[in-house]
DNA sequence: CAAAATTAAACAATCGTTTAATTTTAAAGC
DNA sequence: GCTTTAAAATTAAACGATTGTTTAATTTTG
C-alpha cells in the first residue's frame, strides 16, 4: 500500500475526522476544507468516499505480527513474555487508536458492506499466536487450564477501549484533567490492572 | 418519561436502526417507513433527531442503582456478592446493549453537543456504590488493597461489548453460530471468565 | 506537448424540518 | 343520543441545505 503525499494528507485528515464524527458523520467536503484540497481530488485518487476508508485500513494495520511474534520467540518466563504482549496491545491499539475505533464502529454496523477483510485476517493471526503460545504454558505447567483464552483479547482491547470512549466521564471524575495525565494513566494504571488481573487469571505460580 | 403507543413505536425502531447504523448513518425517513408512521411525525412528537435521540437515552437508562443496592446490602460474603454484581453487569449491558452502544457512539464522538447528562449521572452512581463496596470489603481484609478500582466496571463493560462488537468474527472462529450459542456464550463464558478474573484481582483468600 | 493534477460548477439524490390541509378524536352543549 | 366544535393526530407536499459524485475546462508537470 503505498500512497503519495497528497494521498497521505488525504488520509490523515479523514481518519481524524471519520474517528471523531464516524464515517456517516463526515462529509467529504469536511475533508477536503481541512486537508486543503478540492472535493473532487477524492475521487480522483481513492474512488469514492467507501473505497478511501479501504484503502485507510489497510495503509493503517501493517504488522503487528511481527512484534508478537518477536516477544513470543524471546527466551524468558512465560509469565514475562506474557506481561510483555500484554503491553504491547495496549500500547499498539493506543498508538493506533483512531482506526481501530472506526474499524470496530463501521464493523458493528450490521448494513455495511465494506470490506475488512484485512482487518479480520489480521485479528486472526493475532488469535492464533496468543492460543499458540497460552497453549504452550499449559504444556509446560506454567499456565492454568480451563481458559477461556479468546477473551483474553477482548478483556485487554475492551478495557482500554472503554476507557477511551468515555474519557469525558474519567477526566471530570478522577482529575485526568491533561493529555500528559492521560498519556502516564494508559501506559502505567491500565496496562499494570490488565497484567495483575490477566497474570492472575492464567498464571499458575503465586 | 411517559410515552404513548405512537411514541414508544418510534423510540423502538429508531433505537434499532441507531444502533445497527449509527445516529448520522439513520435517516428519520427510515425510522419513519420501519415505524409505519409519517415523517413529520418525528418532529410533532419529539421535535427534532437529536431530541428524538434524547427522549430514548432518558426512557431506557432506568434505574440500575436499585438492583446494584440490593445485592450490596445482601447478608452474603464480600466475595459472593462481588460475583453476583459482574453477573449483574453483564446481564443489564447485554438486555440494553443496544442504548449503550448508542450512547457510547456518540459521547466519543467530541463534537455532538448533546446531553448525556442521564447517563452520566447514572454511571457515577455506579461508580460510587461499587468504590464503596469494594473499599469496605478492604476494610474488612476480604479484599486485596491497591487495586486500580476505577477500571473494574470497563473491564466488565469492554469484554462484553468487544465480543458483541466483533460477533462477525467470533461467529466464524469459534462456531457461534445460533442465537443461543451465543447468547449461552454471554450468560456463562463471559460471565465466568469475568468472575474468575476480577476475583483473582479484588479477592484476598485462594 | 501529452499526461497528470487541480479546479469550479453542476449533477441528481437525500437530508431534517416545516407547512398547510385533512382526518380523527373526544368532550361539551342541547 | 345526536350534533357541535375545538383540539389532537395524521397526511402529502414542499422547503432549503447538504450529500457523494461527475463533468469539462484549466493548470501544472515532466
Amino acid at each position: 500500500m503505498e500512497l503519495n503525499e497528497k494521498q497521505l494528507q488525504i488520509v490523515q485528515v479523514a481518519e481524524k475526522l471519520f474517528a471523531e464524527h464516524g464515517f456517516a458523520g463526515t462529509s467529504v467536503r469536511q475533508i477536503a476544507k481541512e486537508a486543503n484540497i478540492n472535493i473532487a481530488m477524492i475521487s480522483y485518487y481513492f474512488g469514492s468516499k467507501e473505497k478511501l476508508l479501504e484503502h485507510m485500513v489497510v495503509y493503517r494495520m501493517s504488522d503487528f505480527k511481527g512484534e508478537l511474534d518477536t516477544i513470543i520467540n524471546q527466551d524468558s518466563s512465560f509469565k514475562s513474555r506474557f506481561n510483555q504482549i500484554i503491553e504491547l496491545f495496549v500500547q499498539r491499539i493506543h498508538k493506533n487508536n483512531r482506526i481501530y475505533k472506526i474499524v470496530h464502529t463501521e464493523l458493528s454496523n450490521s448494513t455495511r458492506c465494506l470490506t475488512f477483510e484485512h482487518y479480520l485476517v489480521q485479528k486472526k493471526n493475532n488469535y492464533d499466536a496468543l492460543t499458540e503460545f497460552i497453549s504452550k504454558g499449559q504444556e509446560q505447567h506454567e499456565f492454568k487450564k480451563n481458559i477461556e483464552i479468546p477473551l483474553i483479547i477482548p478483556t485487554i482491547l475492551g478495557t482500554y477501549f472503554d476507557f477511551h470512549h468515555n474519557q469525558v466521564f474519567f477526566k471530570s471524575t478522577y482529575n485526568l484533567d491533561t493529555p500528559e495525565a492521560i498519556e502516564h494513566y494508559i501506559n502505567h494504571s491500565i496496562v499494570k490492572h490488565l497484567q495483575t488481573m490477566l497474570c492472575a487469571l492464567v498464571c499458575l505460580e503465586a
